[in-house]
DNA sequence: CGCGTCGTGGTTTTT
DNA sequence: CCACGACGCG
């Protein structure tokens, strides 16, 4: 078979990674150094010269969107589309195993899937019905727990509180917790891994006819991966199947979700004889900004070991702009965009990346005063919308009457005059009988045991749900949407909301529709895979809700500017990129700097950030910043510090009129330290007496100073002309 | 039930 | 500072 076409266009590394023999085999690709396309090659050279099929291949990503950009160009090189291969995340295999074993997994054949927005909610109810003070256990934190303790591949009856009071409570809420979901059919995201990695402890045999399929396991940013996720990976490649990793512990920076670079370590130890290729060519960017990355990163310790080089120029160097507030740092970005869109370059090509969400706001505000149009990356996805989730709610009561978490969504959405009071009947009765909240309704209904009034509001949700389950046997998706919007009131509801809000949930309301249309559309083009045929349409359009939603706007479609947080912009490449807010505190954020392991993931963050920018990286900070409505004067970050200055030139235009002495922002760290003073340091003023030195502006002789005197109160002062003596 | 007021807390995000 | 959630009143 001719296989040039999968050859050619590799460099060395890319192409010893692509042509490895039937061996495990583990790829540290450098960020720019093509792993995407080495895992393409990788499945097409496996498949046209290994005599494989497609169908005994697996490969892992992280994202939907991962998984549908190599499944398109897995079919692209090989011309043929590969049908039989399972290409997906994490929870989508897992997921689709669940559903051809249900039975083996115990779980109910209508099992649904919640996202953390429903677990959030169930778990406030859970709190709140066991009369446990919310304020100092917080749903929140119970989730955050859980699904810690689900990563880790723990349940609530592995765990032991050891006489902790703290330990025990927490443990006592998962218990509830999970009683919930078993008993309404409902798996949240951890639960999908943890459930599918039991199904195989418990079930050898399933487990022996997936290794058996399975001989190839491909997985992708594999230091991503969490510890159930690397359990789970394990068991399937067991002794026979052969793994190809790709990864970059250098880009980890998803530790705080529970994911574990040691699993690149852990890889090495638990696969023999396993293959180490280093891809460290990149292809993105120029020199100067590759010479900044590597310096940076070199500073974490027990790192595997990497240098990223490139062929091409040195390019330009990596700019700093000091600001002297938000504000102005935010002009600056629009500003120097500006000009570069004016040298005939494209807004889409820009993108401004920030530590957190929170910093967006000022850049937007600068972007609209110039009416430049901008894309705000990682917003809510349309399937999480609440006017959205309401009216899933409702197909999910249609698809599960075991569904309590749907049920309470529901029950009085649109309001329907059913109270608290009512609700609270409906739950003891279900917790008396061991029922779901919908048989305890129809209990309660029986037995008449709320008042009249109560009764028949909830007949009248008894009704709307009952005919909908009439009309969804053959009806087909898209008619029984539109019956859940007509006869719950949703629409009508939502018309009553006033302002721009509600015609906008309206109008997401009638997409969903289309969304369903397309649904029901694409299904019948692709065919339904074997292990949902046994599925109705309707449980199969609520997983993909649940799982397979994308971004929504994170289409690309028109010329804007993007904006997006460090974290989303992994993976991604722009010509020219920003990273603002270069500020102790902010990035690293004050919240890391305490810990080395948290300081070395921020420090990985801002390699990722930098190795976004293909031509020309600009790094902005600022003196003067507020925050939460509080005045601070941060350092420029240690990361701006730790780059090697001769890669960096220091812009700032305006610097050079207002203070003529050195603008160097790396020398010039701690404008105090000339005087010998401190922040909070008593002082002694001639006129005014002792105060407390509360803070500072400006940087050398221009310094000044901010002092609450205990007689004559807070007042500023130049520090070069003060004369204060310390006390 | 809906609206207003007060209080609090506030990285990073995918599935 | 501002957004969101809890609570109380009409």
């Amino acid at each position: 078979m001719d296989v040039t076409h999968i050859l050619e266009s590799l460099n060395d590394e890319q192409r010893e990674a692509v042509t490895l023999g039937d061996e495990h085999a583990l790829i540290l690709a450098g960020a720019g150094s093509g792993k995407t396309r080495v895992l393409v090659h990788r499945i097409a050279w496996i498949i046209q010269t290994m005599n494989i099929s497609p169908y005994s291949i697996l490969a892992v990503t992280f994202t939907n969107k991962a998984a549908a950009e190599m499944r398109g160009r897995i079919e692209n090189l090989l011309n043929v589309p590969a049908g039989g291969m399972w290409v997906g995340t994490f929870h989508g295999l897992a997921h689709r195993i669940l559903r051809t074993h249900y039975a083996e997994a115990g779980l109910p054949k209508a099992f649904q899937i919640i996202d953390s927005d429903d677990q959030l909610r169930l778990l406030k109810r859970i709190i709140r019905d066991a009369q446990i003070d919310e304020a100092k256990w917080p749903a929140k934190q119970a989730q955050w727990y859980i699904n810690n303790k689900k990563d880790e591949g723990l349940r609530a009856q592995n765990l032991d509180a050891q006489g902790d009071f703290m330990e025990q409570q927490w443990i006592d809420i998962y218990k509830s917790y999970q009683k919930i979901c078993d008993n309404s059919g409902l798996l949240d995201f951890a639960e999908i891994l943890l459930r599918a990695h039991e199904l195989w402890l418990k079930n050898p045999s399933v487990l022996a006819d997936f290794q058996r399929r399975f001989r190839h396991i491909l997985v992708d940013e594999f230091q991503d991966t969490n510890t159930i996720q690397y359990a789970w990976l394990r068991l399937l490649a067991g002794q026979t199947s052969k793994v190809f990793i790709v990864g970059d512990d250098d880009q980890s920076i998803y530790g705080w979700r529970g994911a574990k670079v040691e699993n690149i370590q852990r890889v090495q130890n638990e696969f023999e004889k396993m293959f180490l290729v280093r891809l460290e060519q990149n292809y993105r960017s120029t020199g100067n900004i590759l010479r900044a990355a590597n310096k940076l990163i070199e500073k974490n310790f027990g790192r595997l070991g990497k240098k990223l080089w490139t062929a091409g120029e040195d390019g330009e160097l990596v700019k700093l702009y000091t600001a002297y507030n938000e504000q102005d740092e935010a002009r600056f970005v629009v500003e120097t965009i500006k000009q570069w869109i004016e040298q005939g370059n494209d807004r889409k090509d820009c993108a401004v990346l920030y530590r957190s969400n929170a910093q967006s706001r000022v850049l937007e505000e600068a972007l609209l005063m110039e009416n430049m149009p901008y894309r705000i990356y990682g917003g809510m996805r349309f399937f999480d919308r609440a006017e959205i989730k309401d009216a899933l709610a409702y197909l999910r009561m249609v698809a599960s009457q075991l569904d309590d978490a749907a049920f309470e969504r529901v029950i009085n959405t649109p309001p329907r005059g059913i109270g608290e009071k009512t609700l609270q009947a409906i739950r003891a009765q279900a917790l008396k009988d061991g029922v779901s909240l919908w048989d305890a309704m129809a209990l309660i209904l029986e037995a008449q045991a709320v008042p009249a009034r109560a009764s028949k509001a909830l007949n009248g949700f008894l009704e709307i749900i009952n005919s909908l389950l009439e009309l969804s046997g053959g009806a087909g998706l898209e008619n029984l949407l539109l019956a859940v919007l007509e006869q719950s009131g949703l629409v009508e509801h939502y018309k009553k909301e006033k302002g721009e809000k509600g015609r906008a949930r309206v109008e997401n309301l009638q997409e969903l529709v289309s969304a369903v249309k397309q649904f029901e559309l694409d299904s019948l083009e692709a065919g339904v895979d074997e292990e949902f045929e046994e599925m109705d349409d309707l449980s199969v359009f609520l997983a993909y809700t649940a799982l397979e939603s994308s971004n929504g706007q994170a289409e690309i479609g028109d010329d804007c500017v993007q904006l997006m947080t460090l974290h989303s912009a992994k993976g991604l490449e722009f010509p020219m990129v920003f990273m603002v807010g270069m500020e102790e505190g902010l990035f690293p954020s004050e919240r890391s700097v305490e810990e080395v392991d948290r300081l070395a993931e921020e420090r990985r963050l801002c390699y990722v950030g930098m190795t976004r920018a293909e031509k020309q990286l600009v790094l902005t900070a600022a003196e003067h910043r507020r925050l939460y409505g509080r005045e601070f004067y941060p350092k420029v970050s240690r990361f701006v510090r730790e780059l090697p200055q001769d890669v960096i030139v220091d812009v700032r235009p305006r610097a050079q009129i207002s203070t003529p002495i050195s603008r160097n922002t790396f020398i010039d760290e701690d404008a105090l330290d000339d005087f010998q003073l401190c922040l909070g340091q008593i002082v002694r003023h001639m006129k005014f007496g002792d105060g407390v030195l509360l803070n500072f502006e400006g940087k050398g002789h221009h310094v000044r100073v901010q002092i609450n005197f205990y007689d004559a109160g807070p007042k500023w002062l130049v520090l070069a002309y003060a004369n204060l003596q310390p006390v």
